[in-house]
RNA sequence: GGGCGAUUAGCUCAGUGGUAGAGCACUCGCUUCACACGCGAGGGGUCACAAGUUCAAACCUUGUAUCGCCCACCA
């Protein structure tokens, strides 16, 4: 087959995947080999290919080809997420479309709408993963809803309950007031906004005073008044509402006459406000503000913990949305009640609860409507101190963009802490080793401090709970109905909890999951653990940590053992990627317009100790026009009769050209498979991209390039012609990992047609060689490469058309000179365009002179050399040839250099003086000559 | 407040102790029969700053500055 003119990736890249996976190229049958395993990150069943997408899958298809052409039994699991908020948002958003909404249908119907929409537009994804190249196992493609893996979270769930891992719980959670559910810590991200600081007066009851006393630093006094009220500053004023107590530090002396007291909370009808009293904790901060805080325990965390340690009690004071609560008893009698309590009657937490203190005028309007009241309120009152404008970190949903708001909820949690254990260990002693390691510590410090992990949402799109509540409350759990119902006993009604679990809790279970767990299936013998995992470090902790906690403490064993970390593709000035900035980069467009290949290459090119990544389009135009050179190497090979080889071994050569190349392939091979070992992606595409262009292009098959004889195209000799071929072949395959389609395309184009290929080149052998770098033929090559190199850079900078030829006077060559020029004497005709070697000095000085190695090459010229040019060229390399000798010799007669250095490094320097010694010598000696 | 990372050529980045590198961009030359998405030849850097360790520092130590990210309960 010809290969056609020019190369046109969009040709090719549908009928090779096509091909691979009608062959089942992905998954051969190789059930007595090594196994090898990595599972993808599955996308969301909501998700398209973005330019992070592109990273993470070609870095894993690179390993994942690689071990394959190891001769590995490769797996690469494959599925999707169901990404329970992601997903439900999108299908309510398009209800939204047709004024339908999520309530207007049973839970049943809505679910059953979002799988109709999973199967008709879900997993967009997976078809653009295949247009990347990605060699995923999707014969057996899995989803994190699918019935075997749902099976698994269930028994996950019921096993952590059983072991006392996952309870009930009643805490302060992050509540999203636009989803109407409980998140966890990770999904709310804090942001700096500018709010304001408002201080209030909080009247001691009865009328009581004070006197207070400010001392600075030295215990001199600052001010002393009487006051008949404690100063609180807050940033939430319609949290007050719910106040139960004010605190102080218990060393601050300012407040301990007060101390015990109680103070009036400044808001809502004056002859129902509530009194609290004023405490002690450690949590206040004497130096900030007026030292006094104002606990709300059931809307801030802080005062939650407060509020624990002291039994104050934690009036809610929002509903699911986030407005002040309308439900219950008027504020009146609710107001009574919670005087009731605090004068000390019994109560519970339940009790508490249900106990509405939003004062009648406040109900049902939103937290900030709220707020705006309450200030103005308490403003018409006289006890505003001061209003402060402020920047404060406030807590956002990370999907919804709405500010979180702490709400007292019962949710389940798990012990985070107890699974966190071994996994820390497990990266301690090795057993994951952490790529790049600097993570290490990230990963350390936040599995050290570890909070308990809120896995129940109030969502419908996912994984139900797996617990059933009888009419008192007792849960049952169990993995099915039946199962909660003989806990419970017969005749006992039950309902099923309505929650659904955490998306992250499903998708921690995927490197076994996948793999048939809890049946104990081969596939999950042979491929677990996993051998990488290669993620963003994004979701270091939401799944990568959570991964170690779960595969750990399920399967006795580690998920994997390498975790690979990656860093973000960013836009080309450094910022975030976002859809709301407009700034993305799409992939699927670059492909269009550069061919996958050259995407991969550059995501493997830059990808480096999981540093960020700028994203740089002229680059993967650069690559883009890397695989057209080898497109072009590929179709002059092919047009002198350069075909596929056989062999896998390098083929047996007498000519200096061929030995040297064949070690230039030894050592490329060397150095690919210590990137690989080390996972530095850069370094694998440093090295092939420079192999390619620079050994075999630009000079193995110049040098090689057979003369033309009287205007006719001579014939290649059969050895350069056998040893091409096979480096041609093995520069196709160590770069098939990163260039999967053009590497195929070429593989099979290049066959010998006697001889077709056996295999595709995804299934060929890694590289080999049997053999190693010969040096006699790496001097030789130099010799000749120097040669030409130096001679045509004194054309170009001596104006000397690059086509002339010249004849080469050396006056007394080495033998060993002597014998190269013999043997290379057509390369160096056709490439330095020198005629003949006259071993004899010229009588003119009319001369343009190059020093290479131990000889000095003298070319005379007619008269068209400007002399003062090439003095001043010379003067040059003299310079910079001295300015080395110089500094060597300074370093050798430095006795502590001698003396201390490794005696490798003082023998090279020895070794550098002396011959720049010699070279700044002859061109001194040239420099004469020109007289 | 704690932690991590970055600072090297105009741009994007490699380089962890022994004479500063790549790609792109730039300059000059080339219709050399694989390739102008090309070939050849060049220019361009006191490696952020300061001090220290060392025979020797872009690289190790300490500090400073600037930028970025992550974590954290100052109302």
């Amino acid at each position: 087959m010809t290969i056609d003119k020019t190369f046109d990736p969009a040709a090719i890249e549908a009928k090779w995947y096509a091909h691979w996976e009608s062959t089942g190229a992905f998954r051969p049958e190789r059930l007595n080999a090594e196994p090898y395993t990595i599972v993808n990150p599955p996308p969301n069943v909501t998700g398209s290919l973005h330019i992070g997408h592109a990273l993470d899958n070609t870095l894993q298809d690179i390993l994942i080809r690689h071990a394959r052409m190891q001769g590995k039994d490769a797996l690469w699991v494959v599925g999707m997420d169901h990404a329970g908020i992601a997903t439900q948002m999108v299908v309510e958003r398009q209800m939204a479309e047709r004024q339908q909404k999520r309530t207007d249908f049973t839970r049943d119907e809505f679910v059953a709408k979002v799988w109709e929409w999973k199967e008709e537009s879900g997993g967009a994804i997976t078809g653009q993963l295949r247009r990347l190249g990605c060699s995923m196992d999707w014969e057996n493609e899995r989803f994190t809803m699918d019935e075997g893996f749902s099976k698994a979270v269930i028994k996950v769930f019921v096993d952590l309950y059983n072991q006392g891992l996952l309870y009930r719980d009643k805490r302060l959670v992050n509540w999203d007031p636009r989803f109407k559910s409980a998140i966890s810590d990770l999904e709310v991200e804090t942001r700096e906004v500018n709010g304001h600081m408002w201080h209030f007066k909080y009247p001691l009851a009865a009328g009581e005073t004070y006197t207070y006393v400010e001392r600075d630093a030295d215990g001199i006094v600052t001010l002393e008044e009487e006051r008949d009220y404690i100063a609180i500053a807050t940033t939430r004023p319609e949290t007050m509402l719910g106040d139960g107590a004010v605190a102080v530090h218990p060393g601050d002396e300012r407040y301990k006459q007060i101390v015990g007291k109680l103070c009036e909370i400044p808001v809502g009808p004056k002859e129902h406000r509530r009194l609290i009293p004023i405490i002690t904790d450690e949590y206040p901060d004497p130096d900030f503000g007026s030292g006094a805080v104002k606990i709300t325990g059931a809307h801030d965390q802080n005062d939650y913990g407060v509020a624990q340690r002291n039994n104050i009690p934690m009036y809610r004071l929002m509903d699911e949305v986030a407005s002040m609560r309308s439900d219950g008893v008027p504020y009146s009698e609710a107001a009574a009640q919670a005087k009731a309590i605090a004068a000390g009657g019994q109560w519970t937490a339940a009790d508490i609860d249900a106990l509405n203190l939003v004062p009648d005028a406040y109900r049902g309007l939103d937290r900030y409507e709220a707020r705006k009241r309450v200030v103005a309120d308490i403003d018409a009152d006289g006890l505003v101190i001061a209003v402060e404008s402020k920047t404060i970190q406030q807590p956002f949903g990370d999907r919804s963009g709405v500010v979180i708001e702490p709400m007292l909820t019962d949710q389940w949690y798990v012990d985070a802490k107890t699974l966190a254990a071994p996994a820390i260990e497990a990266v301690r002693s090795g057993a994951i080793n952490v790529v790049p390691k600097s993570w290490e510590k990230t990963y350390f410090n936040w599995m050290e401090n570890i909070q308990p992990w809120c896995v129940s949402r109030q969502l419908w799109w996912g994984h139900r709970i797996p617990a059933w509540f009888d009419k008192d409350g007792n849960i049952f759990v169990a993995e099915d109905e039946a199962g909660a119902q003989a806990l419970a006993g017969e005749g006992v009604e039950l309902t099923h909890d309505p929650d659904v679990l955490d998306t992250w809790f499903s998708s921690a279970l995927w490197p076994f999951g996948t793999l048939g767990w809890p049946a104990q299936t081969s596939e999950l013998d042979r491929h677990y653990p996993n051998d990488v995992l290669v993620s963003g470090f994004d979701i270091l902790f939401f799944w990568d940590a959570r991964m170690a906690m779960q595969g750990i403490h399920f399967m006795k064993e580690v998920p994997w053992k390498t975790l690979y970390l990656h860093g973000l593709v960013r836009a080309a000035d450094g910022s975030k990627m976002s859809k709301s900035k407009g700034n993305t980069v799409d992939p699927l467009g670059l492909i269009d317009q550069y061919g996958a290949d050259a995407l991969r290459f550059f995501m493997a090119a830059m990808e480096s100790q999981g540093r960020d990544i700028k994203m740089d389009e002229s680059r993967v135009a650069g690559y883009r026009n890397f695989a057209t050179k080898l497109w072009n190497a590929a179709r002059f090979a092919q047009s002198n009769g350069i075909g596929g080889s056989q062999s896998i071994s390098a083929p047996k050569a007498e000519l200096a050209v061929n030995r040297w190349i064949i070690g230039e392939v030894v050592e490329t091979v060397e150095k690919l498979n210590k990137a690989f070992a080390e996972f530095r992606f850069d370094g694998m595409a440093d090295v092939i991209y420079h192999m390619v262009f620079d050994q075999f292009c630009d000079w193995y098959l110049e040098l090689i390039k057979p003369a033309y004889v009287d205007g006719e195209k001579g014939e290649m000799d059969e050895e350069s012609k056998t040893v091409a071929g096979w480096v041609l072949d093995q520069i196709l395959v160590m770069l098939h990992p990163f260039m999967p389609f053009i590497t195929e395309e070429l593989w099979h184009a290049l066959s010998d047609p006697t001889h077709p290929r056996k295999y595709d080149i995804i299934h060929a052998k890694w590289p080999a060689p049997n053999a190693s770098a010969d040096r006699a033929a790496i001097d030789e090559v130099s010799w000749v490469i120097e040669t030409i190199s130096k001679t045509r850079s004194f054309k170009a900078e001596l104006n000397i058309p690059p086509g002339t030829r010249l004849t080469a006077n050396i006056a007394a060559p080495q033998v060993s000179t002597a014998a190269i020029i013999e043997r290379q004497a057509a390369a160096l005709s056709r490439l330095g365009r020198i005629d003949q070697f006259v071993y004899s000095s010229v009588d003119t000085n009319n001369v343009a002179q190059i020093v290479v190695g131990d000889d000095t090459i003298v070319y005379a010229l007619d008269g068209v050399i400007d002399l003062s040019a090439e003095r001043v060229r010379i003067n040059k390399a003299i310079e910079a040839a001295t300015k080395e000798r110089d500094a060597l010799a300074g370093r050798l007669s430095n006795a502590a250099f001698t003396e201390k250095a490794k005696p490798e490094a003082v023998e090279k320097a020895r070794a550098d003086h002396a011959e720049k010694a010699a070279e700044a010598e002859r061109l001194t000696a040239a420099l004469a000559r020109l007289g």
